[in-house]
DNA sequence: TGTACATCAGTGAACGCGCGTTCACTGATGTAC
DNA sequence: TGTACATCAGTGAACGCGCGTTCACTGATGTAC
């Protein structure tokens, strides 16, 4: 899953050189590897505000020194994450919603299938999407970086409804994409938020939400007459 | 907009007295109200963590011992206001949502009303709710508080629908008012993140995501052949 | 193959800035007689 | 109606903790001859 990389992260770039000194042995590769996995985990206990540099570090068998020799400062770690997420993101995306991928599958197949994966990346990289949509709030460069994964996401969207169009109502296929899309990661990233303990007061659970989620995609889009929206 | 009370502040609760020192007297009331609402400004400007309280006393012309021997700490302040919006939004959503409002009304007008009035809420107080959020993902307090508030938004709607089940297809009222409540926020939500700069590349403007939101909530719903359709 | 030197990588104690919090003090309001 | 006293309310300089950052130093790796 990184691959056609956009912005690649094992040949450094020159926006990479931005926050990551480019390591010039092996071991040092291994430590920047190490510090943003501890990062990382760490985000998926705390805020970044609480994820201390020392903690960090120890926790990536390094030390304060190791990691301001490959970051500028703190916030260097949290661009880098970034970057690489969304660089994996863009990798995934591209063979998730490939074409050829999905030859002679409807609408409501490929509804099905991306939503229930996006499910599980929001769930398992909550901690680390959280830091990333807190920091776009207030900073253009995450803010742009996030969007731009959103439209390439939507663009890809776009291109199996286009070649679908027949199946649904709705007029325009390029605004079909783009609504869906953030449709979709809307309600996953509320979820990031507020989503934490199942509350047992709710008469929905997580499961029958992604149904419903998927079912709604597809009534928006104007999809009907087929099996998806029976479950 | 703040009778029907569920947890008042101007008479203070035992809930209250957690957080704030109910004042003696008319001029400390006064100062309280003015450091709630000097903190809610200055958190449509900067995060709750780069609001100093020594900026937020000075704001409200008022001085860090007057902070103290309100608030127990920082954090007091923040739990105040979310009382303060919570209580709001309890009698907001009453007032707004009152079956009597709404008599002879469809499922599409309601919708349509309700849509742009939380369009309008989440626009103003943005930098408020978003603080919220943050907090919320760490705090059980805060998420239980605002889980409440969905909760009791989904009982209203819920009584609106289940009013008018014959205009939709939807098998569950139930079920079809705690999503869309979800569908709605959780839009909103993600839009106070990453909506603050238009995206000039985006096919959608703000105003037409209004329209495709409500569209897509009756959409599910299955609420059709209205006028409320074609806007 | 071995030696000398340069650069890279890593260490962790010490520093210092920012901000939440305290506290000794002044002024305002209310009450008893 | 006036005086004395108690409590409430407010002030802002000073304190101190936590955490990001620096820096003098050690060790590892690579290269030239």
């Amino acid at each position: 899953m990184a691959l056609p990389n956009p912005t690649p992260t094992e040949a450094p770039s020159r926006r990479t050189l931005e926050w990551v000194r480019p390591p010039q042995q092996a071991r040092s590769r291994a430590t920047l590897d190490r510090l943003l996995d501890a990062a990382e985990r760490m985000l998926s206990e705390k805020s970044w505000e609480e994820s201390s540099v020392t903690e960090i570090a120890r926790r990536a068998g390094s030390s304060v020194g190791a990691f301001y020799s490959r970051f500028p400062d703190k916030d260097g770690l949290l661009h880098a994450l970034h970057e690489r997420f969304v660089a994996e993101a863009f990798a995934t995306t591209d063979a998730v919603l490939h074409p050829a991928r999905w030859e002679g599958a409807t609408i409501g197949e490929i509804m099905k299938a991306t939503v229930a994966f996006c499910v599980q990346i929001y769930r398992e990289r909550a901690g680390l999407i959280r830091a990333f949509m807190i920091r776009a709030s207030s900073d253009p460069m995450f803010r742009e970086r996030t969007l731009q994964l959103r439209r390439h996401m939507t663009e890809r969207l776009r291109a199996l409804i286009l070649a679908r169009r027949k199946e649904l109502l709705h007029p325009a296929p390029a605004i079909a994409a783009e609504f869906t899309t953030r449709l979709v990661h809307s309600m996953l990233q509320a979820q990031v938020f507020l989503g934490d303990t199942p509350d047992p007061s709710s008469r929905l659970s997580e499961e029958q939400m992604t149904t419903e989620l998927i079912y709604a995609a597809l009534a928006y889009m104007g999809v009907f007459g087929t099996d998806a929206l029976d479950s």
